[in-house]
DNA sequence: CCTAACTACTTGGATATCCAACTATCTGTT
DNA sequence: AACAGATAGTTGGATATCCAAGTAGTTAGG
């Protein structure tokens, strides 16, 4: 049931009103954690279909951008900023389905590379096509406001270290 | 270990290499999810000390800020965004650690209310002032950014429904 | 009334994430 | 050469979320 006023209106009056400060702060944080909320069900209902999430068809997208099709898991948890055990459990799944292989690394024996099958790389290029479609679940913002997104976001991803 | 470059200006120019299409949506939507992922982690970070998370300091507070400091677990989710069990599941963690305690309906022996205790509103306020310290993680951002990112984001939030 | 449809919450099962600890391997210093 | 410390990946344990299904209670139509 859709509320009939803005919940992130109402908690800017509320903290006002208690004087809990950093009302700026908590709206914008509260307005990031609703989007990234909103966004991902989109996203991931878009790849439901395809028998991927967000974080499987990240790592695939990386795997096909890269020069070889393949990389160590390591480098992959870096690229997309989450722990270890993640990049073993998505490597697990797409490997399960049949979409990537693992592979030693030749020179290091602790690395493990995974490497896209073909079956994975057409699976990436119908998912890549099936997001545009919809727009990554932002259809209907204008680019204009994409932009500015985008824009103030970068200073916070800096502030993290990402780059 | 920190990239030497922006991981999503990369991206972009992957996308655009490959004609993968809505560059800027995916722009967005990769620089929302990764933002969510930086301020929940700063926000989780701030708030373990005091034996809460994001979830159970949004339920707190909204029991904090209802007139009687109770509602049914029904309204919380509608108001938090989130499916019922999370709502349980929430209710549940703050009831075992004291913060809130669930009492049957008057009028209406389906629904349950959770109401705070006199510990978990000491609780939800000290917890806000600790998030107000570090402004939610945001701490460095201009506020003109965040009332830009506060501004695009919602018309999304509109598109879901949410208001 | 009484039954069918709806509503509120919980339980059980699946998935994704993180942390701590472990194994295996590599590297740099002595 | 040998060892201490770093690095790569996995396993086990904890938590949070969702969905499907179940239980209990309420409401509205015949």
């Amino acid at each position: 049931m859709p509320l009939t006023f803005d919940p992130i209106a109402e908690a800017r009056r509320n903290w006002r009103r208690n004087d809990w400060g950093a009302v700026e702060a908590m709206s914008a944080a509260t307005s990031i954690t609703r989007s990234h909320q909103i966004l991902l069900r989109r996203i991931d209902g878009t790849l439901e279909p395809l028998g991927l999430n967000f974080s499987r068809f990240e790592a695939l997208a990386l795997l096909h951008f890269s020069r070889a099709g393949s990389l160590p898991l390591g480098k992959i948890g870096d690229r997309l900023q989450v722990h270890p055990t993640s990049v073993t459990n998505t490597i697990d799944r797409l490997e399960a389905d049949g979409l990537v292989t693992r592979r030693p690394h030749p020179n290091d024996r602790r690395t493990t590379l995974a490497g896209l099958t073909s079956r994975g790389r057409r699976r990436v290029q119908a998912a890549a096509r099936a997001l545009a479609e919809v727009d990554f679940g932002l259809d209907g913002m204008p680019s204009r406001d994409l932009n500015k997104v985008d824009e103030a976001l970068t200073p916070l991803r800096r502030s993290a270290g990402d780059f």
